[in-house]
RNA sequence: GCCCCCAUCGUCUAGAGGCCUAGGACACUUCCCUUUCACGGAGGCGACAGCGAUUCGAAUUCGCUUGGGGGUACCA
């Protein structure tokens, strides 16, 4: 195949996965280092588990990841339509086409009696496949069967396809990131295509949909290992080309199972509104397979499209831990201009009075707390003390910093003083380093001086630049506070 | 149960027979910097799942065992 047509194909039954938007990336890098096109499809066939809520959410986060589609729903293209609910009338056509070249056919069979089938099966400890009783009804048994009102489903014969298309009942091909992978057709059963509702089964309508939109190679989940088998033998039934297939390992929770809501976000969206940097977000999902040649794991999109080789992604499963993630966004926080980082906190400081501060204090207050913050969201319980007449002082506080005798003396002494300084930052800093100076004669530690003002106009023992937020709060609420505190 | 996939520090990984007394990153930890927290800097701890086989030589090849994951639907 000339050219390289990938796609990514969700289906909409929740919000953007955070394993779906790894699958995205690689699909979306590999169509990049080679020149190739990228394509969004929406597979919806299971119309009731799909909400037009959890659609929308995918298209924002797909969008929000940066991994823009050449060809997909909204932007359309020469292949289209590109959501499997409206491309409908197309598959029964080709499950037709199979019937007729006797590599599917009619099967009545009722859910009891494939439930049945199943019990017998694991009773013998067998594997289950279906037993073929439908495959040469004659056309009175069907009609007869019609008559009783049921609505045959179309499955596909196997073993027709293995006596046409190989020679033994092994069924290989070679995986893009795994290798050579292997199953054996007598253990397919004849697998379900149409069902008796008329709407095509998963397996059928992607082997339809990515042979006519010429997908050249599958990315996808090992999940989906199983199914590549049965979509293999539908692409040799249609006499299309087959596709390459990669098979990529799968994102686990910490405790090895999936990674589900009882372990916290996994939707992108989630992590999002935690306050993860979306960049960050890729960055660290990509480096769950993939790894760098240079050794420097901070690298944008286009970066590492440069340096993917789909072929050294790891076989493996990987397991999502935050700490990695936390630091990798705590790097991405770093990089941000400050015009960027104040834009984007604000979601996160709502509950502030914003307009209590210009824009200059609202600027020094970013720059100064913005240090330590792991997550967007760390800046709403760094930064109450800078809002407000009053400040809550912590128990702990209060206990151990304020009741201390030595701090009684640092701030009476700090009210004094302080009532005649200019409180801009340089002038702070030095009348501070005097004060410090002051006391450390009389045996108290520079610590200890700054700790009790630090408590007492914060209410914290820890936090900003104590200069900052001086200068920010300003003369009058500063010794407001202290007196408060006294 | 049956089938398939996977297996290097706690985690993500480098490693494609000698370059490995196994390298990096995160986490943890020690020290330094410092008015706190943090940031940053310099160290430390820490792994080839087990057993056989091939080979002069194996983390790297093969087999078995164990462990983990996935599939087993008229879900996708």
């Amino acid at each position: 195949m000339e050219q390289v047509r990938v796609r990514i194909a969700p289906s909409p039954s929740g919000n953007l996965h955070i394993g779906t938007a790894r699958t995205a990336l690689f699909n979306y890098l590999y169509a990049k280092k080679n020149n190739g096109k990228y394509i969004l499809r929406i597979e919806d066939t299971d119309a009731e588990r799909t909400s037009q809520e959890y659609i929308d959410n995918i298209f924002d986060s797909l969008k929000a990841l940066g991994l823009s589609w050449d060809e997909g729903p909204d932007v359309g293209g020469e292949y289209g339509p590109y959501t499997q609910s409206e491309r409908f009338d197309i598959y029964p056509k080709y499950a037709q086409m199979l019937v007729e070249k006797g590599f599917a056919y009619e099967c009545f069979c009722t859910p009891e009696e494939l439930e049945a089938e199943k019990e017998e099966a694991t009773k013998n400890k067998q594997a289950y496949v279906y037993s073929k009783k439908c495959e040469n009804l004659t056309e009175e048994e069907k009609e007869k069967l019609r008559a009783e009102g049921r609505k045959p489903a179309i499955r596909f014969s196997v073993s027709k396809a293995q006596k046409a298309f190989h020679n033994s009942s092994m069924l290989k091909f070679n995986d893009l990131v795994k290798g050579e992978l292997h199953q054996d057709m007598d253990l397919i059963g004849d697998f379900v295509i149409m069902k008796s509702n008329g709407t095509p089964t998963y397996n059928f309508a992607v082997v339809i949909d990515d042979m006519l939109m010429k997908i050249s190679q599958i990315i996808r989940g090992e999940d989906h290992i199983s199914n590549t088998f049965k979509q293999i033998l539908i692409y040799e039934a249609l006499g299309a080309e087959i596709p390459q297939f990669g098979h990529l390992g799968m994102i686990l929770a910490p405790d090895r199972s999936k990674l589900s809501k009882r372990h916290g976000a996994t939707a992108v969206s989630e992590f999002v509104e935690k306050g993860y940097l979306i960049d960050a977000l890729v960055n660290f999902v990509a480096l769950l397979g993939w790894s760098p040649s240079d050794g420097n794991e901070i690298k944008s999109v286009d970066e590492i499209a440069q340096d993917f080789r789909i072929g050294e992604l790891s076989a493996s499963n990987s397991i999502f831990e935050y700490d990695k993630l936390n630091w990798m966004n705590s790097q991405y926080i770093k990089k941000l201009s400050l015009e960027e980082l104040k834009e984007r906190l604000k979601p996160f400081l709502e509950k502030y009075d914003l307009s209590e501060l210009t824009e200059e204090q609202y600027s020094r207050m970013v720059e100064v707390t913005r240090e330590p913050l792991t997550i967007l969201s760390d800046i709403t319980d760094a930064v109450p003390y800078f809002f407000g007449e009053n400040v809550e002082i912590e128990e702990s506080v209060k206990t151990d910093v304020l009741a201390a005798e030595n701090s009684k003396k640092v701030l009476k002494e700090f009210v004094e003083r302080a009532k005649n300084w200019s409180f801009d930052e340089e002038t702070l800093h030095h009348k501070l380093e005097e004060f410090r100076g002051f006391f450390k004669e009389q045996g108290i530690k520079p610590k200890e001086t700054m700790w009790a003002i630090r408590a007492a106009v914060t209410g914290r023992t820890r936090g900003a630049d104590m200069c900052a937020i001086l200068a920010i709060l300003g003369k009058d609420k500063v010794i407001k506070r202290v007196n408060q505190c006294l």
